[in-house]
RNA sequence: GCCCGGAUGGCGGAAUGGCAGACGCUGAGGUCUUAAAAACCUCUGUCCCAAGGGACGUGUGGGUUCGAAUCCCACUCCGGGCACCA
């Protein structure tokens, strides 16, 4: 019982010891003494636990979020980025799912359909390293974490339509990854190949390039190796093109992820050619953005591993050191060729010919052209190239320049502007004509032409792991490679005990499942063993979510068309690249196919910022994870979220802070009291001149409110109902009319729904509605009710405030500039000098300036 | 190296050309209480002043403007992305 104001708080009063919390935290087992003795009770108004457990019920028992196609009313569909079951959510991972659940409830408000759908990317490695560890099936603890989070979400008030459920280690939805994979088979857009790949050797596994962070894996962070493996790939080079176009339509995603992708498919323009190898048949082909500079050539550069190099050294002196050279290089990754500063190289023996004056010039091997970009090798031009530079000089090649760099310059290879010199029929000629001109050069002569070149490889989907989608394909000794007949899907993963990696996948030991019949001639054959990558699970799944049940087909043209694009995505910025750009290829592909209208999965983007304790974001590998349990017992999930959307700006890290969620629950406290009668008076009279005032203000706070949210600018739009708030209490404490009590209060209610949705409809159902509050219509604003009569007018001399006066709205300039005349503390500060300008802005500003 | 973002009280932040510091937290004092907790009230950027008030103040230096946290230029620091990509 708390005293003094005669309010009642269920707290216990008790400082040291509080039984009802102190046996919450032995049953629950949170092992956190920080918060335990920090709030040994945090008394509060309502019973938190009993309503929320209430309002989570009837939400759940009522279907009130569960959606279907329906014609007559706006869609808008909202996602929050496919998350892994990892069975335990902190704070950082509620800050998203708050803002989904916000937009759910805002946008329900508003009379749209609005579909929030829930599912879990559940293949992956964790739960397979803790089979290794502990036995335990990965099915197992999957299923179970599954649970886990769902009861958390539940806890938090999100609200998702249940009914379309996925996991992607189910049956039912991997099924349909294997018919994904086996429609780009037959369109040429999956492939196997063998090829130098990225091996993890901690996860036993290949990964993708954009898997490879500084040459380390993005997961585990060992050092990443090269090996030589046949693998499946899917061909988004393809696609380059079209994702790079694109970009420029997502005009509602972040610029810096449309740059990152930008930056990662990484077109360049340029030409590419044809150089013979002088005492041989051979020819090998370069990549230049610079065709305007070939005539610096000065040498040519062969990557270590390209093709050529066996055969151009075969028999010769060099062959020996020349594929030493090679490798070394092999053996070391590209981070360490890089980090070793210097170029390096060797002369293979052999000349080309430049093809534009038939000069010889020496081929070079060497480690700083890369086998995977362009084809491999450059034609060197160390007068424009710092690169080419650096390795001329070093060996003594020579430069030549080809750009006339400006008087002043002083540096040594010359990238930038400059007319054509030593280039024969280009000399005189700026850049890009000069390009242009050789470009069409070379294309006559049949040597070469204008190319496009991308930084994008294709995307290696192979793993050598257990708990992935297995790759529905079967190699046959007679017939080849035979995909599986779409009626056998799908190829189950069988149920292992050993899941060790051991350099293969683990399903090639399981002889019953690799021992198969062709299809195609019913001989013997073997399945493939790899399981694919996770990425393809979430690249799709979202359509899924459409027509999650359908046993037909992948989903149903209609009702994916009728949902789909996401209105809003949202999700972390880690996802910039590898996520959203696969998801956008799967969905060019499917539109392709002639299976769904849109081309662009996502049409609003947002990205939310990191949440960051004790320096560093918030994962459970730092061991600085806050759980939001302790924080449900004792302050509530709408204290929690309410906290979640007040601590900043939603696109930037934010700091985690225990005395926050005690100012959010603080607020929520005083707005119970205000509602249920607590605090003050409210008598049965005529509202009052400050009655109306606070009215006013109730309509400005919808007008904030509702344009705060839909900025996303939601640690504006919590201050405003604070605000709201404390003039309610303090128009309480001198006599509120009724009338105005409850208009105040059914609008405070309806705008803090989306935010603390718990207790804003217990109170509405306790102020005697019968409707569920969560379908209600969404408030609109008043604007003659919101316009202010009066303002306060600043009145500045030389700049600098020196008074204000209320004066009425609509003021004309002329009384606006008599009325701050005629002030006596403007007087003073304008005696004794020269008016020499009056700058008025009726009715906020009158500014004099005087000399 | 290149590209992008950021820097505001003791803290999180607000203000997008017009009252800097909304709102919340923290801290100090007070009311109530035997006492504490809770709640409530007052104060809480720095400096000067008996007071009324004044000066300074949004990373640093300059500029534009009657007026700049906000726009422009240069710099410093922090964060992110890309990086022998021809």
């Amino acid at each position: 019982m708390r005293q003094g104001t005669g309010l009642r708080r269920r707290g216990c009063g008790e400082r040291l010891r509080c039984g009802r919390h102190l046996s919450y935290l032995r049953e629950s087992g949170v092992a956190d003494a920080d918060i335990s003795q920090r709030y040994p009770c945090w008394p509060m108004s309502y019973d938190h636990r009993t309503i929320e457990a209430k309002w989570q019920q009837r939400w759940a028992t009522e279907r009130t979020f569960s959606v279907s196609v329906d014609e007559s009313r706006p869609k808008f569909y909202n996602v929050s980025m496919y998350p892994y079951p990892s069975g335990e959510l902190h704070m950082g991972h509620l800050r998203n799912y708050t803002y989904v659940d916000l937009l759910t409830r805002y946008r329900t408000m508003q009379g749209y359909n609005v579909l929030s759908p829930m599912g879990w990317d559940s293949f992956g490695l964790p739960a397979e390293n803790l089979a290794i560890e502990t036995g335990i099936h990965p099915r197992v603890s999957t299923e179970s974490q599954i649970e886990a989070m769902k009861g958390q979400l539940r806890s938090l008030g999100a609200v998702y339509d249940w009914d379309r459920e996925l996991a992607s280690h189910q049956p039912e939805y991997y099924r349909w990854d294997q018919w994904l994979f086996l429609k780009l088979y037959e369109r040429g857009l999956a492939y196997k190949e063998k090829a130098p790949v990225n091996w993890c050797p901690n996860d036993q596994t290949v990964l993708a390039n954009e898997q490879v962070v500084d040459g380390h894996c993005e997961r585990c962070g060992a050092q990443v190796e090269r090996r030589e493996l046949s693998q499946w790939f899917f061909r988004i080079t393809e696609y380059a093109d079209r994702l790079l176009d694109d970009l420029d339509r997502l005009d509602e995603w972040p610029d810096r992820v449309r740059t990152m992708q930008r930056n990662w498919i990484g077109r360049s323009e340029g030409a590419s050619f044809t150089m013979q190898v002088a005492d041989t048949d051979l020819a090998f082909e370069v990549f230049t953005t610079r065709p305007d500079t070939i005539f610096g050539m000065t040498f040519a550069v062969l990557a270590p591993e390209h093709p050529l190099v066996e055969e151009m050294v075969a028999g010769t002196e060099v062959e020996e050191e020349v594929m030493g050279y090679r490798r070394r290089a092999a053996s070391m990754s590209e981070m360490d060729r890089v980090a070793e500063g210097e170029k390096s190289g060797v002369f293979t023996g052999r000349y080309a010919f430049n093809p534009v004056n038939e000069r010889k010039v020496p081929i070079y091997i060497a480690d700083y052209v890369l086998m995977g970009y362009g084809t491999g090798a450059i034609m060197a031009v160390p007068g424009e190239d710092q690169r080419d530079w650096d390795f001329a000089e070093k060996y003594g090649v020579d430069i030549i320049r080809t750009v006339q760099p400006p008087e002043d310059f002083e540096g040594k290879a010359y990238t930038g502007e400059g007319v054509a010199i030593n280039s024969d029929f280009l000399d005189g000629m700026d850049r890009e004509t000069a390009i242009d001109t050789m470009a069409s050069w070379l294309e006559e002569r049949k040597v070469g032409g204008p190319t496009l070149n991308y930084r994008l490889r294709d995307w290696l989907i192979s793993r050598q792991r257990y708990w992935g989608c297995p790759i529905p394909m079967i190699e046959c000794g007679e017939c080849g490679l035979v995909p599986v007949p779409e009626e056998e899907l799908p190829v189950e993963l069988p149920d292992i005990d050993d899941f060790r990696p051991e350099g293969q996948a683990p399903l090639a030991a399981v002889e019953s499942f690799v021992n198969t019949t062709c299809p195609r001639c019913g001989g013997p054959a073997l399945r493939e063993t790899d399981t694919m990558d996770t990425f393809v699970d979430s690249s799709w799944y979202y359509l899924r979510y459409t027509d999650p049940n359908n046993a037909d087909a992948i989903f149903d043209r209609d009702k994916a068309d009728y949902w789909m694009p996401i209105d809003q995505y949202i999700g972390g910025v880690e996802h910039a690249v590898l996520h959203l750009l696969y998801a956008r290829f799967v969905t060019k592909v499917l539109h392709d196919m002639g299976l769904v209208s849109v081309e662009e999965p996502f049409a609003r983007l947002f990205t939310q910022g990191m949440l960051v304790k004790d320096g560093a974001k918030m994962s459970k590998s730092r061991g600085n994870v806050v759980a939001p349990d302790p924080y449900y017992e004792r302050f509530g999930a709408d204290a929690v979220r309410l906290f979640e959307l007040f601590m900043g700006p939603p696109t930037d890290d934010a700091i985690w802070s225990d005395h926050g969620v005690e100012g959010t629950s603080r607020f929520l406290d005083r707005l119970w009291d205000a509602v249920t009668g607590e605090i003050g008076e409210i008598h049965p009279g005529s509202p009052t001149d400050p009655d109306r005032d606070l009215r006013a203000e109730t309509h400005r706070t919808i007008q904030k409110v509702t344009t705060d949210i839909d900025r996303f600018a939601f640690n504006t739009a919590v201050p405003a109902l604070m605000t709201l708030t404390n003039l309610l209490v303090d128009r309480l404490r001198e006599g509120l009319s009724r009338e105005v009590f409850d208009e105040v209060v059914g609008i405070l209610l309806h705008l803090l729904s989306p935010m603390a949705p718990h207790v804003a409809h217990e109170l509405w159902e306790m102020t005697g509605h019968g409707t569920m509050l969560a379908t209600e219509p969404w408030p609109a604003w008043d604007a003659d009710l919101a316009k202010r009569d009066v303002v306060t007018m600043i009145i500045q001399v030389n700049g600098k405030v020196r008074d204000k006066v209320q004066v009425d709205a609509d003021i004309s300039s002329d009384d606006a500039e008599t009325i701050a005349r005629e002030r006596d503390r403007i007087r003073d500060w304008v005696d004794g000098g020269e008016v020499r300008k009056v700058i008025v802005r009726e009715p906020n500003l009158v500014n004099f300036v005087v000399s």
